[in-house]
DNA sequence: CTCTGTGTCATAGCAGACTATGACAGCATG
DNA sequence: CATGCTGTCATAGTCTGCTATGACACAGAG
């Protein structure tokens, strides 16, 4: 699978899996239909325990990002594209919020977190283009 | 004071405290030699617990940032301004990676993230310059 | 029907972070 | 010296996230 959890990342394991899941969802990875990983492979492939997975799903469900396909698992909504594909915008521009407050309190200016930016972007890419070969 | 903390940022309340003391240092908000606001006085004002403060403190203590004066306080040390300069551009940009990665991972691509900061940037100065007003 | 896989629920336990108190030794000020 | 400030230590309790296990009902494959 494409998903990848850091332990100590601040968010909660359970948080993490919700979020990734709906961006796996909003860049087609897992198109409407079809069956997400079952808790129990996740967990496995994940090193994490079942109910860890379960607790997201169970999020992901009241959300509307999943149905319930009795005896087979848990499928992706019908209209759950277009909902996560506004979703993830407002995800990430939470966080990327919260970082540029921190970064103007610390006392760096406007230009200097710019450049900041700009020395990262390159590792980003290599990363986001090693993890799309290896599938 | 111009610290503030989020008890549900994700980031420890201590790590937070840690932190912005070494933003302070940094940006000459608390310069060398001057005292650090007492564990009492932190506590109250952040309407936080007297431990939490003390072990942010024992924290910076250890790294080198407050020097203990006996039956005074703890003081800026000496060399505190130089290292909490080169460390905060640390610290911004390991949280920096990690946004950044995830907006990537969103499916969103660079272009679009950069719009997004530059979206975000006025509210950002905006919400920084009426924070220095109100000291 | 049997077996295997699916999600779901319940229970118990552990660790980390935070809170709530109380107590101590040291120094400064009056 | 006495009072009040400082940091420090210790203990106990709570809450949340995560783990560990076991059990259940349901559906598909053989």
């Amino acid at each position: 699978m494409f998903l990848h959890v850091d332990p100590d990342s601040g968010l909660a394991i359970y948080d993490q899996i919700v979020r990734q899941i709906k961006f796996a969802v909003a860049t087609g990875a897992l198109p409407p239909g079809e069956m997400a990983p079952s808790v129990r492979e996740l967990a496995r492939e994940l090193a994490v325990n079942l109910n860890t997975v379960s607790k997201a799903y169970q999020q992901l469900q009241v959300e509307g990002v999943l149905e319930s396909v009795r005896g087979m698992g848990l499928a992706v909504a019908s209209g759950a594209l277009k909902q996560c594909r506004a979703e993830r915008v407002k995800l990430v521009q939470e966080r990327l919020r919260e970082v540029l407050w921190e970064a103007r309190q610390s006392g760096l200016d406007g230009d200097e977190i710019q450049k900041l930016i700009a020395a990262e972007m390159p590792a980003i890419d290599k990363k986001l283009a090693s993890k799309l070969k290896g599938k």
